[in-house]
DNA sequence: TTGTATGCGTTATCAA
DNA sequence: TTGATAACGCATACAA
């Protein structure tokens, strides 16, 4: 824990660059020096002090994850998306470390930029879903002032690098599905609406309708909050006011959830009565009663995208700044029972 | 991004000393100066150097999480200890770092943990859970070789500093709520039994139902996995192999949600046919139909006590070793129609 | 191939 | 109250 380089370069009777060198692989030892080095480190115990090494280095191996806090992670999303970043970020030998955002204030925003900056990390994970505004201040922000940083989940803007899924897509493969299934008359619960995602689901529900010329009223429209219990309430709307409802599109499967809970209680059947499709594809939609079609969202991908971008923009930051990228994901439609007409 | 103490220090006028201590205000400034230092920092953008800091401090001011790789992050738990964790060590000025461990070689284990103290973490939070000899290697330990460790979600160990809910007790709850229901016939649906977890939680259940002398006979014992499938035909087992079944008690909320989808493809109601029980308090379950009857851990908590009791660790272990504390925190049931007589 | 000297950005000690 | 200097552990340029 607290040896040095020094100390085993004396054990092997050596210098203390001949250590490091033997260390890094940068300059050539002999192989015998090598090895006594080997056994000394070994005897020793000795783990190389990173922040030393990125001191000099000017490097950390650092990547900063930025998420929302509280129950975030439980969301399935979230979690998978953490499970792909870690991945590919081990493999290119950077380590992890979690920052928490609470509330929508630039103040903090700014206070934990400033913790990530201070730690010297080498890139930003911005996994911070995009509403209404809490995007401004990347326009007031130095550059300089800050190691790169990637967005996930948020709309494409040409002048940032963005790895998104296509929410649009996703939901128009959902309900086009449920045009296929003969449905007609198919309403939607939506997340918050000041979310991007939110607005971008809604669009491609709109879109799928507007295409097959079918009713898109803002009657077959409510508002939830991604719990399963706006879900219960949201159907229980839909279902006073449009008794000709055939099918529900909601935007994840905690509300799709819900709004089975109260399809039950209503004696609604699902699929006889009305067909429903969520989003997420969660493992425990398979195991809902029915068994929930759903959109899977490719998220661990995304965050495997987002590491290689990052790496490449923090290799490259060196000679020059690279052009932003964009990476939109295209969603997969998981089809089960809750959607199939079953005639 | 690379403004050093020396350039506040050259632009206010000042010695870099002058401007350290302004910083950690750990010897006094005068006003003026500290004003003028104060306006620099300001101008320049200043963000101090964590790793030039440690390295001096021998304080990284470091938190290590170690979890167990994949799609854990994904459950309710693990996600709640680290909402808990991020709190409390925010609040006590550390930074997070993530650790992932994939197998259960012992190999990987002290790979990440020479990489944990290559960080020079100050401590860190063993979030893996106990699982049939995945902590024989704590015997092996050179205990001065790395930080200082507390471990969650294992059986409690006196030479071991441990945060663990008292399955055992949650189980015996949920249980003894069943039989005060009325309930004769009382099925088991566990975790895989190699978990530390599983065997107090079936033990709880056994315990229970001998203190009332009812069976506990190993026929109403199914091995789960924690998924949500393996409720399902852990379920299907149970009502085969025991018609007379008036209750099951699974150990976790996703296995529960499997019992109830078999339930109800075998035309069993819920509660009218059979009562249940879940574990984890997820909350979905209070959305599942019927609404589940669960156990709450406490793992915000938990998580919580960890740090402070990492913390104390930290800051003792200059002075001398502190004695290693065990924290057991009780569970609470939170009743819900699944287990509710409707009589 | 190896040793020596220097610097990375801070803090701490000791004088002033 | 402040300034100069050394030290933290490592890597690198240069010399040997």
């Amino acid at each position: 824990m607290k040896t040095t380089v020094q100390d085993v370069a004396r054990r092997a009777g050596v210098s203390a660059g001949t250590v490091s060198n033997a260390l890094t692989g940068k300059r050539h030892v002999a192989e015998a020096t090598h090895r006594r080095i080997l056994d000394a480190m070994e005897e020793l115990g000795y783990q190389p002090n990173l922040m030393a090494r990125g001191l000099v280095n000017q490097r950390s191996h650092v990547l900063s994850i930025v998420i929302k806090e509280f129950s975030d992670l439980g969301y399935y999303g979230y979690s998978s998306v953490l499970t792909g970043i870690q991945r590919k970020a081990n493999q290119l030998g950077y380590s992890i470390m979690l920052h928490f955002v609470d509330g929508p204030s630039e103040e903090e925003i700014f206070a934990t930029l400033n913790q990530v900056s201070a730690h010297r990390a080498d890139g930003v994970l911005w996994v911070i879903h995009e509403i209404e505004g809490n995007r401004n201040w990347v326009r007031d922000i130095h550059p300089e002032k800050y190691p790169p940083i990637v967005f996930l989940h948020m709309h494409p803007d040409p002048a940032l690098s963005v790895v998104s899924i296509d929410n649009q897509a996703g939901a128009n493969m959902a309900v086009s599905h449920l045009i296929e299934q003969g449905c007609r008359t198919i309403g939607i619960i939506t997340g918050p609406l000041d979310w991007w995602e939110s607005q971008a689901r809604l669009a491609g529900w709109k879109n799928a309708l507007q295409q097959a010329g079918l009713d898109a009223d803002s009657s077959l429209v409510v508002e939830g909050d991604w719990l399963a219990d706006s879900g219960k309430t949201g159907m229980e709307t839909l279902l006073d006011r449009r008794p000709d409802l055939d099918a529900v599109f909601a935007s994840n499967d905690r509300m799709a959830l819900g709004a089975l809970h109260t399809a039950r209680r209503r004696g609604l059947s699902i699929p006889e009565d009305l067909l429903l499709v969520g989003y997420d594809n969660t493992p425990e939609g398979a195991s809902y009663w029915p068994p929930l079609t759903s959109v899977r969202q490719g998220l661990l991908q995304s965050g495997q995208i987002a590491v290689e971008d990052l790496h490449q923009r923090i290799e490259s930051e060196i000679n020059e700044q690279t052009a932003p990228r964009q990476h939109i994901i295209q969603p997969e439609l998981i089809i089960r029972q809750s959607s199939m007409r079953s005639r």
